[in-house]
DNA sequence: GCCAACGTTGGC
DNA sequence: GCCAACGTTGGC
């Protein structure tokens, strides 16, 4: 199984909204990089954390989520009126893709990106990174299951 | 709202 | 294939 690292701004998506509606598809991503991860290595029943980025109120991570099919065309590239319209992308051969995401758990505490910061443990970790942009980025099952317990302190 | 970092585009 | 210009992301 492998563990991963979605980001959403709770302004436009966030975990109330995932927890209302149970399943969504994960629609809007337009970097080839991780529609590339989506493609080949994510798997139903992956588990995934739920990041709030650019958050006016708490950034960090807020919930679990299950990856809940495979990669498959994201409908909006197409609709003029979506938020990301793709007129350069072939419908013959659709050029994005996204995944549909599960409702797991809304973890008790927002783990907040300035206390991930202070862990050594988690210092490796891709979204740690200077100058990290991916929205979706693989985790390790030690940092996946290292803040989850972080969480419920 | 600012700005640093990064990805993409397009001219050459 | 290089690289400048531009757009976007996302923390602060």
């Amino acid at each position: 199984m492998n563990y991963w690292l979605m980001k959403s701004e709770p302004d436009c998506f966030s975990i109330d909204d995932l927890k209302r509606v149970k399943v969504e598809p994960w629609d809007g991503i337009r970097n080839y990089q991780a529609r590339n991860m989506m493609r080949d290595d994510m798997k139903v029943g992956d588990k995934a954390l739920f990041y709030h980025s650019n958050a006016s109120k708490e950034t960090g991570v807020v919930g679990v989520m299950n990856i809940a099919s495979e990669a498959y065309p994201d409908p909006t590239q197409f609709d003029p009126k979506s938020d990301h319209p793709d007129p350069k992308s072939d419908p013959e051969n659709p050029r994005w893709l996204l995944v549909d995401v599960k409702f797991a758990e809304k973890l008790p505490r927002t783990v907040t990106l300035a206390e991930l910061k202070t862990k050594k443990t988690l210092h490796k970790m891709r979204l740690l990174q200077k100058g990290n942009r991916l929205s979706i980025m693989p985790v390790k099952k030690a940092e996946f299951d290292y803040i989850i317990k972080l969480s419920a302190k």
